[in-house]
DNA sequence: GTCGCGATGAAAAACAGGTGAAATCGCCTG
DNA sequence: CAGGCGATTTCACCTGTTTTTCATCGCGAC
């Protein structure tokens, strides 16, 4: 439900709000003014983006171009691309450098929204949206996880990051997970280097399942990372 | 009554007009100069739009093209089409595209209003005037809203934006919807991403059933959506 | 023992959404 | 065409919640 998005649009003013936008639906953007910086976060190891919005014309790199790299280097990813020009060439154009979808400038906010929802669906990756590993069922719709006791299911309404975080967690159950990892896929780039966000984030997801009477399936593996046990221990 | 309506027409004067003249009878206009573009804000979730006027000529998708796509797509809401030319067989060739009428520029706005009208009443999914949900009855021909109470029947005219809302709760009772789906369906695009028309108009319409000494039917689900209560609390 | 990593609780900051009052809009009337 | 009126939107503020920061603690390794 909630992507990692990069945003490549040197105008302040508009990356500033389509930035302000996504995040408040709740996607993780970083966001570059250059088309070559852009370039290189995107083929980058730092996060696994999951959309990336261009713009036509960049500084170091134009859209199109940025679009055709990402391409040749066997990037899946949804591209779309933002341009002031409407013109059926520039379209055809677009599409052939690999973006998979064109919006022309200007353009509402809600349509942005609209498109990154359709070009999400559109994905061959996309997966249902409820996750069901183990004794562990998350509904991103509701935003509920429900845990499969002996005694009964318990259902715990999450907020946005702990959404994020056990998502991360019902896709890649039984393996060790470094926090690293975790603060590059669920946070923004531009953040203080010595913050322990992951940590805080973490304990407060052991927290409230703790509140329900639930064992923490998240182990930490010291100096390695985390680990989600999507069994109860005591089931099979 | 008050419809939601796709305008795509590339003569920014003539759309400014029309749009202008369909909003004064309450209904909810988006607008786009471009054949694409105008369709896949019809084809797009951001709102279910209950009817399309479309040009003949436009660049990046000929309305008769952008009505035979809705009819592939098996969308069923009424198409106008607006053409400068008058001859029957451009006629034939629109209607065979799947528009439902067609009117010739240059035409009068109030001609243009009662075909609007003819359609809306030609359509099969046209509902009756009156919802009736619950404890709660609501005549759209008069605005008025009845509440039956233990002590008797309320009646509360409602204005405009209060109508359209009230009806879209009445269409979705029970049901928990998100704010930004009313947002997108009672307003149009176009509009500040940070304004917070929908809590506003929500208390106006809270506030006159509390001044009627009512219980509010909405209930509020923090960061979910609202929800509309059909029976009064102690009424079965 | 002490070093480093991560846990912890509390406090602070950021944020979403609700609210009343005031500004604005569109229409109607004089 | 100005003024008034009701409807609608905006603004500034307030509240409760979520997220981040900070200072400190515990634990295993060396």
């Amino acid at each position: 439900m909630s992507l990692r998005i990069l945003l490549v649009e040197d105008e302040q003013e508009l990356a500033g709000a389509v930035q302000t936008v996504l995040q408040r639906q709740g996607h993780v953007v970083d966001s570059s003014a250059d088309g070559l910086q852009g370039w290189l976060l995107l083929s980058g190891e730092l996060a696994r983006y999951e959309l990336a919005i261009v713009d036509w014309m960049l500084p170091g790199l134009s859209g199109p171009e940025l679009c055709r790299r990402a391409r040749t280097a066997g990037l899946q990813l949804p591209l779309l691309l933002l341009t002031a020009r409407a013109e059926t060439a520039d379209r055809v154009e677009g599409l052939d450098a690999g973006a998979d979808d064109y919006l022309s400038k200007p353009f509402a906010m809600e349509e942005l929204l609209a498109r990154v929802r359709a070009l999400q669906r559109r994905q061959p990756s996309y997966c249902e949206p409820v996750l069901e590993v183990g004794a562990y069922r998350f509904d991103s719709q509701s935003g509920l996880l429900e845990i499969s006791t002996p005694t009964g299911v318990v259902a715990i309404p999450l907020a946005g990051k702990e959404q994020q975080l056990m998502t991360y967690f019902l896709e890649n159950p039984e393996r060790i997970i470094p926090g690293s990892q975790l603060r590059n896929q669920l946070w923004d780039l531009h953040q203080d280097p010595v913050s322990n966000v992951v940590a805080a984030q973490i304990r407060l997801l052991r927290r409230k399942l703790a509140a329900h009477g639930l064992p923490s399936p998240i182990e930490t593996v010291p100096s390695r990372g985390y680990r989600f046990h999507a069994r109860l221990p005591g089931e099979p």
